[in-house]
DNA sequence: TGCTATCGATAATC
DNA sequence: GATTATCGATAGCA
């Protein structure tokens, strides 16, 4: 959609439709009872809001959330296909050069579990910069997670025979992002 | 109107007025040059947002609008730091999640490989799935993976700089409730 | 601002 | 999740 280039046409548009967003979002707040806050600047500098319950409601939403719950989807399905097994010789020998590659993840994975528990989570997490663990800590851990977990797939895949190739480091898979989901 | 009474129908609901706002908002914001930021909570108390440019920028024109020709109220600000704290922890809960599973994951590998040096490995092959190691769990855990690195990545950008990088386009929607504010 | 034709969003249904 | 009829939102105008 193309930005409204008179100034004036452009207020008029702003004001028609901010009242029109507004009504909607009381609708969408009076169906599926849900607390929202919508703050908006106008060119002017004007600031709008919409709140319900109330901005401060709101925001003591974010500080005490009553569902911490985090949901995983769990398709896990219960196993599953006859293996080829006449490919076993092959595979038994990726197993081998495998064995070093887990010890080092192996290794990893320690070091950074242990690092962690040392602090306890729920207490720190917005010292997290301070505390040291910087980007450069968080690329390293995600890589050796994704090592181990490369290794694994690449395990699987063997043996269930798929065609798979990618061995390296970086995601290979499907990976799709969706922020958020709730009716799932 | 009315609240949408059964569950299963409101999230339905919830779910496509979320779209339909989400995309409503990106024509305003293209069509009016206007700063938005949107802050919803679902029943389930998960968070979603809307922002443009982002969270941060439209907090900063809080303090410093350009025009400060209206009175806005001082919760705004705390809205959006509490905002901040609350994904960090979102995502150190994930993490910890995760280490469960990926620990989880070490044991059974770690069975793997002491079994398979004891027995002969002929035999382990098949054995895999019945272990607990399944394939699908395996692509879930790596998906789960690189998402929370991006989250992760996402955060300490946020956190440690300024980079501002928003959800701009894409992000997260929200509805539910009744009543409303506004202001204008 | 109020009116209206048009267009888009949604609810219902599959 | 996709399609569609209906209803609401909006752009254009006075």
């Amino acid at each position: 959609m193309k930005k409204v280039e008179d100034y004036a046409d452009r207020m008029i548009t702003f004001s028609k439709r901010k009242g029109g967003i507004f009504k909607k979002m009381n609708e969408f707040v009076a169906m599926c009872n849900v607390e929202v806050a919508i703050l908006v600047f106008s060119q002017a500098g004007k600031a709008y809001t919409f709140a319900y319950p109330s901005m401060d409601e709101v925001a003591a939403r974010l500080k005490n959330p009553w569902g911490q719950e985090l949901v995983v989807k769990d398709d896990t399905v219960p196993l599953v296909e006859a293996y080829k097994k006449r490919r076993i010789q092959d595979h038994m020998i990726k197993m081998e050069a495998l064995d070093e590659e887990l010890a080092q993840d192996l290794e990893k994975l320690k070091l950074l579990k242990k690092s962690r528990k040392e602090k306890k989570v729920g207490k720190m997490w917005w010292n997290i910069p301070q505390e040291g663990l910087s980007m450069k800590e968080a690329q390293r851990r995600h890589r050796a997670l994704v090592e181990l977990h490369d290794n694994l797939r690449e395990m699987f895949i063997s043996l269930s025979g798929n065609g798979g190739a990618s061995s390296s480091s970086a995601g290979s898979w499907g990976c799709d992002h969706s922020s958020g989901d709730e009716s799932g």
